[in-house]
DNA sequence: TTTGATTGCGCAATGG
DNA sequence: ACCATTGCGCAATCAA
């Protein structure tokens, strides 16, 4: 993350006409050709010997660069492949886990019903004991007399 | 800061120091202002009737092709932010449906039990009749007199 | 035809 | 030093 990038335009406003033509620091590629004299700008009188590799620009044509750039290029690659599968995964497991969803909710809907149904049928034997237990008064309707 | 080299002469970058891979020019190359035949190799042949399309090198100088590189670069942009958006609200419709799927996994447990204890009580009432309907050989089992 | 939207790709900076 | 990620620009292609 972090986002330092270089300069580069700012796409904003625009009036964009202005600065064009400008080597964008990243995306183009300008290529300075031969790595000038290091940083030291003027002179380094031959320093030790071993500097070879580093603190220089690297040139482009260098057959190591090219060695990392094609190495670069495969790991992003590879990267971006993964990325997108694991998107992909991403996306089937939303259908999973909407399928069981479902699959729950149905399983809802019946337990409720059965056991709607099992207390419907408590309640028709309560009302036959209570009916048993109580018949003496055949007319009186409701009423729950508990107790006997 | 920077140099302003803007479009002058061409780099003079050399190309590529050996034909690496396709003629796809990809970023780099600020390409001489010409161009190429064509991506290798298709040759797709232009369709008959009506000349080909950009028969124009289109120079990279050229006022238009800034403005359009720079309207397409916004595009992208623009595509590459709704398209991470969208995975993320994918990945959150995720943790969403996996949410809801606990808790109705948690209502099937609930009432699954609720109806084994239905059941439970159904079967002990069942059972209870059997003894009022057939104690004829009753030797005084178990059996709980109902009593309420 | 034009124009925005997508997509594959390479480069470079940066994180680990 | 190396690979993995990520932002970015370019160009080809798609879709209106």
């Amino acid at each position: 993350m972090s986002k330092s990038s270089p300069a580069s335009s700012a796409p904003g406003v625009n009036g964009l006409s202005a600065i064009h033509s400008q080597a964008h620091a990243s995306g183009l590629q300008q290529v300075p050709q031969l790595v000038p004299a290091g940083p030291g700008g003027g002179g380094k009188a031959a320093p030790p010997s071993k500097q070879s590799k580093k603190s220089s620009p690297m040139d482009r044509n260098s057959d190591e660069y090219r060695q990392r750039r094609e190495r670069n290029n495969m790991a992003v690659k590879k990267s971006r492949l993964k990325s997108k599968q694991k998107a992909q995964d991403t996306l089937q497991r939303v259908n999973q886990l909407k399928e069981e969803n479902e699959r729950l909710e149905a399983k809802i809907k019946l337990l409720t019903k059965e056991l709607s149904v099992l207390k419907d049928l408590f309640l028709e034997h309560a009302h036959n004991l209570a009916d048993n237990v109580q018949p003496i008064s055949a007319e009186n309707s409701h009423a729950e007399n508990a107790g006997q």
